[in-house]
DNA sequence: ATAGTTTTCCATCATTTGATGGAAACATTT
DNA sequence: AAATGTTTCCATCAAATGATGGAAAACTAT
């Protein structure tokens, strides 16, 4: 039952935020009397960081696990395979993204922890990406370079509903048309030869 | 009076998103009564609307007035001063970028009419930047790139906050480092003159 | 100054919301 | 089965919140 709630409270929290969720809602979506939820989880605040804390765990483990499987390739497949896999995956999972993307963004009236599992996420991709030698010790330019990139897919997970209901394409060419989108910013930006200097626009072919 | 409600309350809203924010913290900050509020404004949500007009037509004539200036130069200049321009603009007013990315990304609990000003400026936007011949009629590929640029820049202005207490960096440097994340980030894929293949990784000179 | 209009505030409501005590239901152990 | 421990729900609270009526205050026009 605990696990039955964290998992509703990921969704709507996600959904919602935090203020925007109320325990009721949690309670009712999952069947059972809000005490019940209070028994298991303690106030609303400490539910929340429960989740926050477990979809971060969950971002973890994805990333290990990409980082297997693209290690050793050429640092552009590398990133195409990246790119295809952690959309998918969050595709599938979108509250992992509100909830990221809700924590940058909103302040809250509760206090919440300092966030340490960012800065890890954003030191391992940027070693696995060739941008620095000790993940622990990013330079500055990096360290933001590593935000754009996770954002930007963050951006597009969360905000599909959003932009669904106002682009002028169906679900299956929007999934396909973020991650092409996100291989047409990034890939150029970390594997240009060097800086840009043409004034020459050209769009990509399909 | 009616006009330092809607200040104050794009800021709040900006904040701590719709749910987030109380009339009474709008009215406190104000110094005025909660019925004053309710006097100029009738019902949250409407002040809600009110706000996201605002803070929409404030852009809107931002943009109008950044594409004056570009206009005519060669496409790596206008992308780099449109940066520049639109970096600054926000960064000053970050509530605008704030409320915007709360409409993509949290649900509200009341119903909200369907956006069309983004749809405008992604029109635009791409027109300006070679993309599109006709700012009515984006093909898909372009206006999910047209997101992906807006929302990078929204990202960095609303993370400030969160961003700063992470990074191990200060906030003019954050500043300056927003504004060339972003173009090493835009700037070589809107102007390679054809895909990229090679699998050098390299950085961009300071 | 007076009458009329607009604006502001005080007091107050009805709901919603976070939270809890205690009884009932259920499960486990002896 | 009885005793014990765990889980769930009902009833309820106090505080927060959205919202309003009406009196006072401030302003405007005559």
């Amino acid at each position: 039952m605990k696990g039955r709630i964290l998992e509703v409270a990921r969704r709507i929290f996600g959904e919602y935020g935090f203020h925007g969720t109320t325990t009721r809602m949690i309670a009712q979506e999952v069947g059972i009397d809000i005490s019940t939820l209070y028994y298991h989880w303690g106030e609303k605040g400490d539910l929340y960081e429960a989740v926050v804390l477990d979809i971060y765990e969950d971002l973890r483990l994805k990333l290990i696990d990409v980082e297997k499987i693209i290690h050793g390739l050429p640092l552009v497949k590398r990133m195409e395979i990246a790119i295809d896999l952690m959309t998918d995956y969050l595709f599938e999972r979108p509250e992992i993204s509100n909830l990221i993307l809700f924590r940058y963004f909103a302040k809250t009236r509760h206090a919440s922890p300092l966030d340490l599992h960012v800065p890890e996420f954003m030191g391992n991709i940027a070693v696995s990406m060739g941008l620095a030698a000790d993940k622990k010790d990013l330079p500055p330019d990096a360290q933001l370079k590593m935000l754009a990139v996770m954002n930007a897919i963050h951006n597009f997970v969360s905000g599909e509903n959003f932009f669904l209901a106002m682009l002028t394409m169906d679900r299956d060419k929007y999934l396909s048309g973020v991650k092409e989108t996100l291989k047409f910013l990034i890939i150029p930006a970390f594997t240009r030869p060097r800086p840009a200097s043409g004034p020459v626009a050209r769009k990509e072919p399909a």
